[in-house]
DNA sequence: TTGAAAGCGTTACCAG
DNA sequence: CTGGTAACGCTTTCAA
């Protein structure tokens, strides 16, 4: 900008207001440092900025994990809202750690974002590090995995509800004894998921059986395992609902693996994206997540709180319950 | 710090000596500083810093889209390091598109990052937008999708070798003409598969046929698609070699719909992770790219760079061949 | 309509 | 050992 002045025969603060239609400008003037700084590739210095107004427009994501696809594609959701509206974003990821994800909240702070859009570790039961965020008037969006929602906005999922009609999509296309399969139920989701589905089956008058639950671990091993024990029952299911992804892949091999077919023998439901439910074999049907939504969700939400102080808000971005050939006994 | 100065008593340059440990400084003095500003919960403010050294820990990223898996591993690998060396990054999408790709690098210029790390998009053909910045002496590395590669380090693959030993492989287990489905010919990735895949035929004095060759788009319809094409031909190929993921799993909907067997009819070899590999029927051979590591390298060679200046580098992470069901037809 | 100068938070150099 | 001051690039009064 000073080379541009210099060039030019003006003043600095004659550069900056052309640079910036200035109303009280000449037109002539305003011309001519525009066609320089063009030609000259000039480009504003966003630290001069930032040190001045205090407002890197900059926003912080912290996540489990970038590659699960849940989140990327959230993160995908997020930083396309953020770029729509001149915001950058730096992500960094927890690999479900506390001390992770305190590191992580430290060092964004540290940067100066103005806002924070995060996704609790599976380890975290101590929220005081995101408790002080309110002290210091950092804005704090939540998603899926949320606390303190008297203090944060969030974006969370129907999760009762997505597990709910799922099971009663199954009662409906013809399968009688459904068995689920979950993970440790100290998780909020496992334990709404697995309410909705009780509430379906006590809707419908169905007796409910210990016997046809299994809860461990969220991956595919115990996916797997969780169908073997199922199907190996003397009375076993003629249905699985799956939890997540890996839960209903590992639930797959072992319903093949027993040479049932599927949905005749052992309907299955899942909770997938749209791409890798369609890649097996039969299609899985299963609750998908508008993953995407969610993260514009989580964005407009960040942004309305920088603009003016808003009250802290809940969004519910409902799951879809995508219907392929896993599940449907009863063709019409 | 100023108000740190000023509740101490002391000048300002001496806090800023004092909470870098100057050695030219009391210790006495040094501790109270220290105490005062922890107790004050000083942190240093980085745009001031950026401003003043012009080097704000700051890298670029470019990728054609964050869900992916192979893309996000990759982040994850490149972020993991930049972290440890105390950067951060800034993650941007094409979306396979040229338009975006030149708009994301104008973006990462203009909030000045010290370095960006880059995969070509699918349509991108002239690289004129990454020349320049050999000119504004912003260091640039390449990854997979690479160009320029006299002016710039690059991270790439084995992609000859990785598609001649797949091909090999499929000969060694029993088939006979095997099929290439690949993307448009100007990516590099795809000329040098192809040219691996090639390469085996030759080596084995296959005849090669025009014929036995696909190539249009890097997706999992053109996957499908191109399998269709490859089955219905008078004298199909009894395998088929995909060279991505999304197209491997296209190409095993279309032999399934076709009735054929996988191994048996068609073997089928792709480009895949571990996980989905796996999840899918029957759990199909790929070429496993080892994408951490790749995204380390990358970042390494950034790193590097950006301490002095060394002279453009290629990095090959050899990909691996996992063999599972879905190639071996002579089971021995 | 334009120019001069202060200030944003920090470091570094030069004096004391 | 410590204080003063210039400088980083830009915006914004205040004066002319």
């Amino acid at each position: 900008m000073k080379d541009l002045a210099a060039e030019l025969g003006v003043s600095i603060s004659t550069v900056s207001r052309a640079l910036k239609n200035s109303p009280e400008i000449s037109k002539e003037m305003c011309e001519r440092v525009k066609t320089l700084a063009k030609k000259r590739n000039y480009r504003p210095n966003p630290f001069a900025m930032s040190l001045l107004k205090n407002s890197p427009r900059l926003i912080g994501i912290i996540v489990p994990d970038i590659v699960t696809h849940f989140y990327s594609s959230i993160i995908s959701g997020i930083s396309d809202v953020a770029r729509k509206n001149s915001y950058s974003v730096i992500i960094t990821s927890t690999y479900e750690q506390y001390e992770l994800e305190k590191q992580s909240l430290e060092d964004l702070i540290n940067i100066r974002v103005e806002g924070i859009i995060a996704c609790l570790s599976q380890e975290t039961t101590d929220y005081s590090h995101f408790d002080h965020l309110a002290d210091q008037n950092i804005p704090l969006v939540f998603f899926d995995r949320v606390c303190l929602t008297e203090k944060f906005s969030s974006v969370i999922t129907d999760n009762v509800e997505s597990a709910q009609k799922a099971t009663e999509h199954l009662l409906a296309t013809g399968s009688k004894r459904i068995g689920f399969i979950g993970g440790s139920n100290h998780l909020e989701i496992v334990q709404q998921r697995k309410h909705g589905y009780l509430q379906a089956l006590r809707d419908h008058k169905i007796p409910i059986e210990k016997e046809l639950v299994f809860c461990k671990k969220i991956d595919y091993k115990q996916g797997y395992e969780g169908a073997c024990t199922l199907l190996s029952q003397a009375n076993p299911p003629d249905a699985i609902l799956a939890m997540t992804d890996s839960i209903a892949f590992g639930a797959m091999r072992a319903i093949k693996e027993k040479g049932l077919r599927i949905p005749e023998d052992v309907a299955l439901i899942g909770y997938t994206d749209e791409a890798h439910s369609n890649y097996v074999d039969p299609p899985l049907t299963a609750v998908t997540h508008q993953t995407y939504k969610m993260g514009e969700a989580a964005c407009n939400l960040m942004l309305r709180r920088l603009k003016g102080t808003e009250k802290p808000k809940q969004i519910v971005v409902p799951a879809l319950l995508s219907i392929r050939e896993s599940s449907v006994k009863n063709r019409v």
